[in-house]
DNA sequence: ACTTGCGGGGATT
DNA sequence: AATCCCCGCAAGT
C-alpha cells in the first residue's frame, strides 16, 4: 500500500486493510489512515491544541494549530525545563489564559502562534470515509509541544480534586500566594513526583529507552495527580511540571504509561497494531513519538533554546500575512510540502526549542534555506453547501495530479526527500538538506538556554507504543 | 468552564 | 474563487 491519496481526492483508497496507529504528535506532512473505530481519530485529537478552522467543506475537516503558551521571560522551571502550556481552544479561555502569568516567575504567559505552514498554523484534516478516517497534516510545528491534551486534562482534574478537598484548599491557600509554591508541597507524594517528573523532563532518557515502560508502576494508579497546589486563578493552567522535583532519576526513565492509565482516552488506540498503512520507505513516521525520542536524546539535551523569546517575530498572535509576505519571499525557511520529513531534521529542531521562530526565519538562515513557497490547503473538495451532491462519486475519479504526484513522493525514500520537488500542496520546493543545515545554527542560538527540554512527554506515553514498541524506533520505517 | 463542530462572513490574494 | 481567520451558536463533557 502506498499513500497515494490526498485528503482533497475525491475517492480514497477503499482497500484499507491495515490501519494507523493513532498518532498523537503528528508533525510534518504526514498521511494516516486510521480505523473508523479508533477513538482518538474520532475525537479528531492531536497532542497540539488544534482548533477547529471553517474551510466551508463538511467533508473534511480542518483545524488549525494554536501554537503553544510559554513565559514570556522564557524562565525556566527549577529544574531547567521550560514552561509549555496547552492553548486553550476556546478563543475566549485563551484570552482569560493569556492573562494569567507564569507560576514560575510571574511575568506575563505568551502565546507562541504556529506558523509552520507557510506562515500559517499547521493545519490537520480529517476525513471519514468507508470504515476509514482518513488524517493529513500539513506543516511543520515551528514551536514547542504544548502540554498534551491528556496531560491537561489530568492536571485540571487533579485541580478539580484538589479544589474539592477541603484539607487542601485551605492549606493551598495559605501556603501558595506567590512564589515558594512549587516547593511548599503540602503533600507531597511518590506519585507526584514520579509523575510530574517524569512525564514533562524525561523526554531525553526517554529517547535512550523508548522501550522502557514499566518503570512507573505507580503511574497505572488511578490517582496519579496530586498537585500539591491546586490552582486556582493563575495557577490553573499551570503546569503540573512546575512542582515537579527535580527528580534525576525521573529523567532516567519516562513513564510511558503514566497519562495513559490517568488518561484512558489514549488507550482505545492501538487496536491496529503495528500495521502500517504507508509505505515504510516514507518516512513519515517522523512524527511518531518512538522516533521523536531517540532525536531528542541527541540535541535537546544540551542544546537548549534560545535564551530569549525575543523571537524575532512580532506580536505573538496572528500576524501572519506579514510573515506570509515574508515568506513567500523566502525570507523564512520554511518547512515546504516535503511529505516527509526526516526525523531527525524535525526533532532537531523541535528539541532545540524555539525551532525556527527563532532560528529559522533569523536574518542568518535564510540564505540556507532554500526557498520554499507553498499554497496552503487545497480544499478542492465539495464545499459545504452542497454536501450530498457528490462527494466522492463513484465516477468522479478525478484524478487530479495531486494524488499522483502524492503517490511519486511516497514512494520516494525517505532520504530522498530532500530536494526533491514536491508538487503536492502546490509545488512546494523544500530543500530538506538545507533546512537541515540551518540546525547547527539553532543549536547554536540556543545554547543560552538551560536544559530546555520538552514538556510533552514525547510521545512514549502512547499505548500503541507500548504494544509496538519498536514500530519506528528502530528507524525500520 | 471548556471543547468541538458547524457555518456565516469578512479580508486577502 | 481560494484561503484564512474571526465569531457566535449549539451540543457535549
Amino acid at each position: 500500500m502506498k499513500l497515494t491519496w490526498d485528503i482533497n481526492d475525491p475517492k480514497l483508497p477503499q482497500d484499507t486493510k491495515q490501519y494507523d496507529a493513532f498518532q498523537e504528535w503528528t508533525d510534518g506532512y504526514v498521511r494516516y489512515i486510521y480505523s473508523s473505530e479508533d477513538k482518538n481519530a474520532q475525537r479528531h485529537l492531536s497532542g497540539w491544541a488544534m482548533r477547529n478552522t471553517n474551510n466551508h467543506n463538511c467533508q473534511i475537516l480542518k483545524k488549525s494549530c494554536l501554537g503553544v503558551v510559554v513565559c514570556s521571560r522564557n524562565c525556566s522551571l527549577p529544574d531547567g525545563a521550560k514552561l509549555q502550556l496547552r492553548p486553550a481552544i476556546c478563543d475566549k479561555a485563551r484570552q482569560k489564559q493569556q492573562k494569567k502569568l507564569c507560576l514560575n516567575c510571574n511575568s506575563a504567559l505568551e502565546l507562541i502562534p504556529c506558523r509552520g505552514h507557510s506562515g500559517y498554523p499547521v493545519t490537520n484534516f480529517w476525513r471519514v470515509d468507508g470504515k476509514a478516517i482518513f488524517f493529513q497534516a500539513k506543516g511543520v510545528h515551528d514551536h514547542p509541544r504544548p502540554e498534551s491534551k491528556s496531560e491537561t486534562e489530568a492536571r485540571r482534574s487533579a485541580v478539580k480534586r484538589r479544589m474539592s478537598s477541603p484539607h487542601f484548599s485551605q492549606k493551598r491557600r495559605l501556603v501558595e500566594p506567590e512564589s515558594g509554591r512549587y516547593h511548599d508541597m503540602a503533600y507531597p507524594n511518590i506519585h507526584q513526583l514520579t509523575m510530574e517528573g517524569p512525564e514533562r523532563f524525561s523526554i531525553i532518557a526517554e529517547s535512550n529507552f523508548p522501550i522502557q515502560t514499566q518503570h512507573y508502576p505507580s503511574f497505572q494508579n488511578p490517582e496519579p495527580y496530586k498537585f500539591p497546589y491546586d490552582t486556582t486563578a493563575s495557577m490553573a493552567d499551570a503546569p503540573s511540571s512546575l512542582q515537579k522535583p527535580a527528580n534525576h532519576r525521573l529523567y532516567m526513565t519516562r513513564p510511558p504509561c503514566g497519562y495513559d492509565f490517568a488518561v484512558p482516552g489514549y488507550l482505545g488506540s492501538g487496536p491496529y497494531p503495528t500495521t502500517l498503512y504507508k509505505d515504510p520507505s516514507s518516512p513519515q513516521t517522523e512524527t511518531d513519538p518512538n522516533k521523536s525520542g531517540p532525536s531528542l536524546s541527541g540535541v535537546s539535551h544540551g542544546t537548549s533554546p534560545l535564551g530569549s523569546h525575543e523571537r524575532s517575530y512580532t506580536e505573538t498572535t496572528g500576524k501572519h500575512h506579514g510573515w506570509k509576505q515574508i515568506l513567500s519571499k523566502g525570507a523564512y525557511g520554511e518547512r515546504g510540502d516535503y511529505t516527509q520529513l526526516p526525523t531527525n531534521a524535525n526533532h532537531h529542531y523541535y528539541n532545540s526549542d524555539y525551532p525556527c521562530r527563532y532560528t529559522g526565519p533569523a536574518p542568518a538562515t535564510p540564505a540556507a534555506l532554500q526557498t520554499i513557497i507553498t499554497t496552503t490547503t487545497k480544499v478542492s473538495y465539495q464545499p459545504c453547501p452542497k454536501p450530498s451532491v457528490v462527494k466522492y462519486g463513484e465516477n468522479i475519479y478525478d484524478v487530479k495530479g495531486l494524488s499522483n504526484c502524492n503517490s511519486v513522493l511516497e514512494e520516494s525514500s525517505p532520504n530522498s526527500y530532500s530536494d526533491l520537488k514536491i508538487p503536492e500542496d502546490s509545488g512546494v520546493i523544500k530543500s530538506a538538506l538545507s533546512y537541515q543545515d540551518t540546525l547547527p545554527a539553532k543549536i547554536e542560538r540556543s545554547e543560552n538556554f538551560e536544559g530546555y527540554r520538552y514538556s510533552s512527554y514525547s510521545s512514549n506515553s502512547y499505548p500503541e507504543r507500548m504494544s509496538h514498541p519498536f514500530r519506528y524506533d528502530n528507524g525500520e520505517y
